[in-house]
This record gives structure tokens, sequence and C-alpha cells, in this order.
DNA sequence: ATGGGCTTCGAAATCGTTTTCGATACGATC
DNA sequence: GATCGTATCGAAAACGATTTCGAAGCCCAT
């Protein structure tokens, strides 16, 4: 089953692979009826682009590279759905790669994409991910790199985020603004600069409100953030801290954790003790009690960080240099039964 | 910032292009010093080789193409973490597609993929697809295709799947073994042949075992087999079948969602009524009360169908027809609280 | 008859690699 | 000295498209 190439079209019609090629982009200097006739023998033998040549040749591939932690997380998956919607959109596909929270892995899978010649790079950086010399060589290269949620500031590329911190800051206050006093935080690892800017939310809010930080009331999450930190932590709280009334978790699936536990050992969620969680993964509206939380805007995420990246290639074509823009998603507190 | 080429290297060296390629390349027609004096200026030079005319000359580009109908459920992305883990372990990269469930788009995805000439694609389809066209364009360009979880038997390319009807059988089976005998299900749409071939294995369960089946007893999911489905289909079912003393459901979340309204509304699980999931979706062990389920292999079915199509790939460079496969993947009940 | 303008086409270079097929040189053999 | 084998290299074609630039043909004006 042979490929028809403008090669196949030129000899079927006894014209040369130039005036095939032109005629099939609308070049104005040739004629209406040669035209017409490549048109019909083009769709007659289904010729399709070779689209290694046209990359070749144009040097560039309508396609980027992304690079995640992890695909199997709801939060990551809506921005992949939100990148890939935008970028098929534009007609560029998508290549996924995931560093696994590895930091060799992330240099490879870097290289795998430059060696490619994506036309840009997405990338959520790994929790491991403490030396940047193989951002800086993307952005040596002079191929467009955006960061989103887990981002390196002092990279010079764009960005897109949420507010963390102020999220974080938002819930607590909430909190207190509803009589809660004792509030305690289940806390996620110590490196990746999110779960430390909601700490710094949580402590700020607190002070803000005459209420002293209390270190004894900050739980680690050493397990991934997983269900079972929240489920472990709720019970270690309940021990050594009985006369607290509610917990700001760094996200949902720990704050379901401790839900299951509270729920598994009669004590009353919000009455006992209120739990207020952070992403709004679907499952928050599903447990029982529903699940007070913050809304963290993935699809959104992976759509503008996409829009970003695609201008900034079109800029990058004309040799425009373009500025980087840092974006900070608007977050939402969603109010539900678990506060 | 230039980026190297061969040319640079034989320029720097005073020798041909043709030798700088062979020597890279380790041909045994090159001199070891030579061979030496170039490998020492390509790492001097930061050479990497520019895939996009490694592609164009070799004819292959390393990528598969992933078509699937959307990649924000659980199973899906456990399925894309298996695909991308063992392209990955190959060489391989990974290009992702959303049909969205809908047709036209598949149809487009496969022709954007076809022009890509990624070498081999994977596919699950979605439930509109009533037509196959397009699948045997992919197979007459002599593209390796395989299909796996939502697949076609006619089309004659390799497949991975799960025995749906015998996986639903066996949990039926199951629940008449502990004296279950008023068995609801709740089932799919109608058009993906999954979800009717759970239904099959539920009827063939009960007759196989002495019931009578009760098409009463059956309820259809047609919200997009949703947590709300689960939801409103128990609360219907306790109200036109209040005698019923379990449900076979087609897939966790709607198992969730009957969970949830017998919560709300005192119903004792699995003591009133026992609740039976399929997929083994992580939440199943942590709702309350564990939910009973499917065990399904999501991540494994991604890795089998990339192993097959890698496979078919490596034949189909080199000639040899491939005869294909068709995988079916164990599964496995789990056994927790609800039942 | 000459020159200019316009339309239409194609030769050829280019993108960066891979690979075939000679070409050359040198030493060994008879 | 003629022949052969071997080691080493490079010219050139090829992959399939894009694009520049010049050529050819024609009409019209001078």
């Amino acid at each position: 089953m042979k490929v028809t190439t403008l090669k196949d079209i030129a000899n079927e019609l006894g014209i040369s692979v130039a005036t095939v090629s032109k005629a099939l982009k609308d070049y104005p200097d040739v004629n209406k009826d040669t035209k017409e006739k490549v048109l019909r023998t083009a769709r007659k033998l289904n010729y399709s682009p070779n689209q290694l040549a046209v990359n070749l040749r144009t040097k560039q591939t309508k396609t980027i590279g992304v690079i995640i932690p992890t695909t199997v997380h709801h939060f990551f998956s809506k921005v992949i759905d939100g990148i890939i919607e935008e970028a098929e959109k534009k007609g560029y596909l998508v290549i996924i790669l995931q560093s696994s929270e590895k930091l060799f892995l992330e240099k490879l899978q870097i290289n795998l994409l430059i060696d490619k010649r994506v036309d840009g790079i997405l990338m959520s950086l790994s929790n491991k991910t403490n030396e940047f010399v193989h951002l800086k060589k993307v952005l040596s290269r002079n191929i467009p790199l955006v960061l989103f949620d887990k981002i390196e500031p002092s990279i010079p590329c764009s960005k897109v985020r949420i507010d963390d911190k102020k999220a974080a800051y938002e819930a607590v206050s909430y909190l207190i603004s509803k009589g809660y006093k004792k509030i305690s935080h289940f806390r996620g690892d110590l490196n990746p600069k999110i779960s430390n800017d909601r700490f710094e939310g949580y402590k700020e809010a607190l002070e803000d409100h005459g209420i002293t930080y209390d270190a004894s009331l900050v739980y680690l999450c050493n397990n991934n953030t997983d269900f079972e930190d929240g489920y472990n932590n709720a019970k270690k709280l309940i021990q050594e801290n009985p006369e607290v009334d509610s917990i700001f978790t760094i996200t949902d699936l720990v704050a379901i954790g401790a839900i299951k536990y509270f729920n598994e050992n009669n004590i009353k969620i919000p009455n006992d003790v209120a739990v207020f969680g952070f992403s709004n993964w679907f499952m928050s509206s599903v447990v029982s009690p529903t699940l007070t939380t913050v809304h963290q805007p993935a699809h959104q995420m992976g759509v503008v960080a996409t829009e970003i990246l695609l201008n900034e290639i079109e800029l990058n074509k004309e040799n425009i240099p373009s500025l980087h823009k840092e974006v900070i998603l608007p977050t939402k507190l969603i109010f539900r039964e678990s506060c």
C-alpha cells in the first residue's frame, strides 16, 4: 500500500513537484486550471503530506511536550484534559511523559523532548527537583517553556499557578470566623513549595486573628499525602489533642482519610471536629459528610498554561521576544457539610 | 544558539559527513582514531541528532499514538500510566488524544496520527463508534493497531480486554452463594459492549442458579454511569422494590452513589442491602462500608497492550507478518464489607 | 525590432541524516 | 611488476516537502 507523495501527483499530471506543492498551498503564481487539476488528483490519490518532511523543512513539529510527576492523580488528569483540549484546538499534538517524582527521569525526558524537536514544553516539577540546569538548557535552546502548579520562581519563563498561601489563609480564616479556635493542620511534605505555602497561609491566618500558633497541632503527611496519612494523623490527633475542634488539610484525599477515621469512631463532623479540604476533588461532594474545601481550577490551569505556551511559540516563530507572564488563577472556597 | 549538526563536526575535523555519521554509529569501516576524534568533538559541540531528519530517513518515529474517550477517569489514567511506562522503557514516546466519546473526533485523530507517521496506534473506542472505516484505514496503511477495553471484535487486529461477562457472572454467583436472592442490577448504557456483557453475566448467573430473571430489578444508568446514577437508582429501587437484598452495579462509582443514599437513609449495608461494585477503583477501599468489587487490571492492561503493539511494530519493520493476539486479562473478586 | 510587464512554471537548493557504492592507498603475494 | 586483499574514506542519492529565483512565453507599447 504505497503512500502518495507530491512526486506521484506530479508524475500523474506531467508537471513538476514544485508546482504541485504550490498549487496545494494556494500560491498565487500557479494557474487556476492546474490548481484544480492538482487538487483533484490529490484527492483521488488520497494524498496527505508527510509531516516528517514538512517538519524537517519548516523546523517545527506542531507538537508540545508535557512532563508531570504522574498521570494517576485527579488533579493532573484534569490538567492534562485541559492541555490536550487547548492544544488540539490550535492544531498541536501532545506528548506526555511522567517524571514519577524522579529528578534523573525529568532530565532524561527533557533531552528526549529536545531531540524530538517539540515546539514547546509544559512542566510541573517533581518534588525532588532541586537543581535546574535541565530547565536552563531548554531556555538556552530558545524552546518556550511554561511551568505550572509546581513551579520554580527563579527560572525566567512563564508560570501558571494558584496562590496557595492565600487560599490556605482564606480557608483557615473562614474556620476562625465560624468560631473554631483549636485548628489543626495536616501538612504536606517539606519539599514542594506549594505545601509550604499552604502551611504559611495557615500560620498567618492564625496570627492575624490573634490565635497563637501551636506546632503540636501540625501533623506531617509523609506517605505521599495519601488517604492513609489522613486516617493515621486523625487517630494521633484525637489521642494527643482531644480538645481540637477543626482541621485544615493539605488536600482532599487526606481530609477524606480523616473523615473515615472520625466516622468509624463515632466522632461527629462538624460538631466534634470540622474538616476543611483542599482541591475540590470530585469525591469531596460524594463523601459523607460532604467536604468543605478549596476549589483548585485544574482544567483551567491546563488550558491557560497551554494558551501561554502556544502564544510564545507563535511569537518565537517570528523572532519576537516574548515577555514571560506569571498567571495566578483564582481559587474559591466551596462550602459543604464538614464545617 | 546554533544547534550542531553532523556537518559542523565534519567541518571541525576536516572530514566528510558520511564518516562522521558512521563513526557515531560505530560502523566497522572507520578508523579507530577518527572514531575517537569524532566522539570527542561530538561531545564538545554537544551534538544530538536531529530526530526529524532521522525519522524522515528511517521512516519511523519511535512514537505511538493513543486515542481514548477521556483521561479524567481513574481507569483510563491508570491505563495511560501503564502505556507510558512500557513505551518509555522501550524508547518510545506517547502522543495522547481524547475522543471525548465522539466518533468524528476519533476519525479526525486517526488521520492526525497517520499524518504524524506514528509507528503504531493504541485505542479504546468511544461509546458512539458504530462504524469502522477509520480503523480499516489504519490497517490498510499497515500501521499496527491494538484495541483495548472498548474493542470491536470484527476488526482484524490485536486486542486486550477482560472477560466482562465472566467477571459479572462470578460476582453475581458469589452473591447467590451468600444467600442473596433478590439481586438488583444497575446497568450501564446500552451501547458499549462491556456494559452489555456485564448485564449478560448477571442474567446468566441468575439463571444458572435457579433464580428467574426479573427485569424490574434492573435499572439503567443513563447519566454516563455517574455517581448520581447510583444515588438516584438506589432511591427508586428502594421505593419500587423494598424487598431487594443486594445490588450488582456496573461500576464502583455507581455503587458509591448507592452507598451514599443508603447511608443517608439509615439503610444498613450489607444487612439490609449488599452492594457489589466493579473496577476496584481505589475509593472502594475508602468508602464506608468498604466496597466489595471486581478488580480490573487497568495498569496491566496498558502495559500488555503496549507490549503487543511494540512487538508488532518491530516485526513490521522486518516485514514479518504478525498474527494478532487477543489477550484476556484475569479479573479478581475483592471481598470487603459491603457484601 | 526592442524592451518591459505579466503570468506561469520548474530547476535546484535546502532541511539533517543514513547508506550504498566506489575510490584510493598501501602492503602482501606470486 | 602485476595482482589481490584490506582498510579507510567520501561522493552522492535518498527521504518528501518548501521556497527562491530564473526562464519562458506572451502581449503591448514604443
